[in-house]
DNA sequence: GTCTATAACAGGATAGAC
DNA sequence: GTCTATCCTGTTATAGAC
């Protein structure tokens, strides 16, 4: 063995996705890339023979599968679902960073490459999370038809959320959002926003 | 006069916008550009000295002046508020085309890039489209807080509804977005979308 | 104002030593 | 496995003829 890794892989796979989050599939170079992860571009490439998209595809499908563990099962619990959605709550936070971070589904999703190498991904992480979400709400008591209708203007309210975060440089929309999903998912109607009527 | 503009100032505009919409800045080339256009690249130079980044300058401010006149303006009318928002809806609608064209807001918003030539004008952007909305919910009858939350809710559903709407190679999320608008920031509460409770 | 041609540079990718 | 050095392509940007 000749030398031995002088970063770890899952440092390089958080590192390489801080930036694609941050920048984009295009906005990233490999000069960027490499003085994030701290490898050289040679020593990159070792690693993702396929390069950059290589690397955008693996931070991809390493960040579905932390959000099949830590957000999609536990919506599938069987606890109550005011448990199960404090828990993804929590979880959400974190890994948008309180709304720093943006999402990866944003990001690499460009209309001009349909059928690009994340296209299909990116679908079927969309499905997946409208899918959970809305077994959330029929847990909760909502018919097949609202619950969908739910989960879909939840998922909506997370990727809008963090698109207005980074407009305007703040984590507050992110924070709205999150403290407002029990409602969104699970509450009943006239609990919504309003105190207004009723 | 040496020549005529073979091109149209607003078609180039118009031609700039889509492909900035379509891939982002930095995933927009000037070959593309001069493609979309049908200019040559040294046309482009001429007619935006400062390069790409004049361009897509030009194209933001272009398209925030329209949104103004079409979207905000129309929202401080004295019409009933019904009204009012039938009106944007309409115009909504075609500005994204029925959602297949993602908002430069999101497209030209960098965190990276924070104070980038962009950002300020997105914050702005931002803020002022809250403005009109929430001005539109008290109209209605809500109460300054409750018009604010519901403004931010529907800036947040406008901007996921469209990344959905990429991510998934379908309109349909826009489309439920527009459909439920009304309801978003005039409805009561109750009137939400579950026929469940109540 | 627009074009052809080209300069100057950065980006992605590879070779080969260690 | 990682490094230095290099290649090649595509990109931004400019010069100069028309």
């Amino acid at each position: 063995m000749a030398r031995p890794q002088s970063v770890e892989d899952s440092v390089v796979m958080a590192s390489l996705s801080c930036v694609f989050r941050d920048v984009g599939y295009e906005g990233a170079s490999l000069a960027m890339l490499a003085q994030a992860t701290g490898l050289q571009k040679a020593s990159l490439y070792h690693r993702f023979p396929g390069g950059k998209q290589q690397m955008a595809e693996e931070v991809l499908a390493s960040a579905l599968a932390w959000y099949e563990t830590n957000i999609l099962a536990p919506l599938r619990t069987e606890e109550p679902p005011t448990e199960r959605l404090a828990q993804v709550v929590k979880h959400l936070d974190g890994f948008y960073s309180g709304g720093k971070q943006a999402c990866l589904l944003n990001m690499l999703a460009s209309p001009r490459a349909e059928f690009g190498p994340f296209s299909a991904a990116i679908k079927g992480a969309f499905e997946a999370l409208v899918l959970a979400f809305a077994g959330l709400a029929r847990d909760a008591g909502h018919d097949a038809r609202a619950a969908k209708l739910r989960a879909e203007r939840a998922v909506m309210l997370l990727q809008g959320s963090l698109v207005m975060s980074r407009g305007l440089g703040s984590s507050k929309p992110f924070k709205t959002f999150l403290a407002g999903l029990p409602d969104d998912l699970i509450g009943t109607p006239a609990a919504h926003t309003t105190p207004t009527r009723r």
